[in-house]
DNA sequence: TTTAATTAGTACTGTTAAAGTACTATATTT
DNA sequence: AAATATAGTACTTTAACAGTACTAATTAAA
């Protein structure tokens, strides 16, 4: 099964918290308390995000917390599972890393595949974080599907 | 990194070897030799592909091996994938599986990833194995990059 | 200025899914 | 009958992920 990290679902629900209550910081235990995520998990998710990413600032100190950097609708869900999960790319063989495929020679298409998650890149690049949040975004979604349906490419 | 498994990626090569010895049947070794791929794990795919999947079709016994069961243009990327890696779905919350989703008081958002899934099957769909194997059928994916990155769904 | 609250950084452990290996049974051709 | 191949199953190893834990640094408030 293609899957994204269960940290990849935790940050949207975390996400999606602090997209409620976009003016405070809002604590690490905060959120475990509204999420029912464990507070171990959460902190290293928000840790994640800081490092990782440019979705959310933290504040340090009595009173402090994270909050979100932008509106949910300009968050992209690339945005999210590149922080967490890396480049989206199918295959070992097309990640950019310096070691080259093992079967290289052997493999007539490692090339192929970039062209591949490019599409899949492209399908999830402008499904924002609120179109997952927001009931009225479901149908935005389904008519997403619908158009592609109907190309045939 | 969203990926794939690598029975998926050798998936994909051995098939593609097939496709270009349409009208006989090849071997397990004879496609390890060519691939380059371990003779063991050949044999562990074909017997998925065989099991899960109606791809491909086996003859037993002296000068028996697997054949295509249809032209390579004709299979669709999303047919070797959820052979082998199951259904395309992102979350674990959206699986069709018995147990709920653990967190499902909390988690506002299970059925969104649905329609996520959904999207990205649709990007799947169209590409066939042909167009993986198939030179002349990198522009043809890149024109479908082209054609997403135009729509401003 | 002390205390409490909170994030930052790092490291360790446990769990699980995937990959790889191996063996035995069954079928088919020569 | 013998050789060749797939079918079925089970075991072992590996590696990624999730989870846990601890210490340091920072900030606000008492």
């Amino acid at each position: 099964m293609i899957k994204l990290s269960k940290m990849t679902d935790y940050a949207v629900v975390c996400l999606g918290v602090l997209a409620n209550r976009s003016t405070i910081s809002t604590s690490a235990s905060q959120l475990s308390i509204e999420t029912g995520i464990s507070l171990f998990t959460v902190q290293k998710l928000l840790k994640l995000l800081i490092v990782k990413s440019e979705l959310i600032s933290a504040q340090r100190g009595s009173q402090g917390g994270y909050s979100l950097n932008k509106n949910s609708s300009e968050i992209s869900i690339v945005e999210i599972i590149e922080a967490l999960d890396g480049p989206i790319a199918l295959t070992a063989c097309v990640d950019s890393s310096a070691s080259s495929c093992d079967s290289s020679s052997v493999c007539f298409l490692n090339r192929k595949w970039n062209k591949v998650n490019e599409v899949i890149r492209q399908s999830l690049k402008n499904i924002s974080l609120d179109d997952l949040l927001n009931p009225s975004g479901i149908f935005e979604i389904e008519q997403k599907k619908t158009i592609m349906d109907e190309i045939q490419y």
